[in-house]
DNA sequence: TCCAGAAATTATCAACTGATAAATTATCAC
DNA sequence: GTGATAATTTATCAGTTGATAATTTCTGGA
């Protein structure tokens, strides 16, 4: 018998399914979902929930463990240092594959309805990118300018700030997109291209004059 | 008797104290809240909040309405076009009151918060960019290159989202701060003149090659 | 075929929630 | 002071909600 034909799933398969339903239930509806509600949605009934999960909560915690699990390549950053590629095209490469990763509807919505909750469930992974990543992509981009970063605890904040700008403008394009609702164009590697251009030229002219910024912190009030 | 020591406001000194501290509330708690949490913080009992608003959705829709009010300056476009100071300048100057307007927990929380809910509460604010400012502001960058910027649909669409990119970044540090509850830098002034110049200096120098980019549009793939 | 055990549903509860009506309390003009 | 009026609270309700217990239905092995 076709397991999808059944009436009386295996434990271990219903839990899946609901949670699998819970996922898109949630990422659509956002966080003041009933259980009534997404049980009639699964065609369940309601206290069939508590039987795979011990509450509301402990439902909703094991949405954001599948959703945040494995969507972090580990390789990623290793790629990143990888010189036998130009700086341009290791970028182009790992905002590739990174807006694969994060640019999916529920992937987008729980992660913000989430962290407007609670800051807590999304810090671990927002410190991959702030403690690893963004130096990393700031120093590589430095080396291709043939000029050594600035240094100090300014500079460090001023360099990790950029890259923030520019990582982050990917991510936002999630948030219009699923969250806004807006329209975005649909030639995603032509963007990538283009703002790694932007980015990596900019960064590189503008290189030099970072300490002159940070000389000048705060005189022009 | 002062106003503050009363027991009885007049209705339209109460309606207001309850609006602005549903405002504070709500972007605090989200919309999971409840009309008796909002009351007990408030110190006033719960059918209060129905003497001053028809029914929950009611005191939202008032909440949305004061906080977007009069948080857009029409004089901002204007002093973008202003070529007596240069783009850069104009771009700093700009900026620093964009951010001072939104870079505010109550602003960012709340914008998030609704547009979660219901894209249709951002919808005008963000037309208001889309349509206006970042064509304006990509097409004083082409002038200051010296460049006709590219024609076409798929360049005007590639140079909406060159502007997106940077633009959001300032947006995004209030994400950070406000709803991952980040620590950002203070020096914002810092921040907003080193990344006007990465992007100015990036524009400028990758503009010739934007055409490029779209010639090769699909190709790599 | 039949039944033991697992899976699922129905029935139910106490607490909560938005909303309304009735009763009470403060304010102010006279 | 006093009473008319407005502001606020108390009492209350019907529907909802998370959760548990009792009951029923299905599944697979002997």
């Amino acid at each position: 018998m076709a397991k999808s034909a059944r009436k009386y799933l295996d434990a271990a398969d219903r839990e899946q399914q609901i949670l699998e339903f819970a996922i898109d239930f949630v990422a659509q509806r956002g966080l003041r979902f009933t259980t009534r509600e997404l049980a009639d949605a699964l065609g369940v009934s309601q206290p069939l929930l508590y039987r795979y999960f011990k509450n509301r909560d402990d439902l909703l915690q094991k949405i954001y463990d599948e959703v945040y699990l494995k969507r972090w390549d580990p390789a990623w950053n290793a790629q990143l240092a990888d010189r036998s590629l130009s700086i341009r095209d290791r970028l182009v490469r790992y905002l590739t594959a990174y807006t694969e990763a994060i640019l999916d509807e529920r992937w987008i919505r729980i992660f913000i309805a989430s962290a407007l909750e609670d800051p807590q469930i999304t810090k671990k992974y927002l410190g991959l990118l702030h403690e690893t990543t963004f130096p990393l992509i700031f120093a590589e981009v430095a080396a291709e300018a043939g000029v050594a970063a600035p240094t100090g605890h300014q500079a460090d904040e001023l360099a990790i700030e950029i890259v923030w700008g520019f990582h982050s403008s990917f991510f936002y394009m999630g948030v219009r997109k699923y969250i806004y609702r807006n329209t975005i164009p649909d030639d995603l590697d032509l963007i990538i291209r283009a703002r790694v251009d932007v980015f990596v030229s900019g960064l590189v002219e503008s290189m030099p004059r970072l300490e002159g910024h940070i000389a000048n912190a705060g005189a022009g009030r």
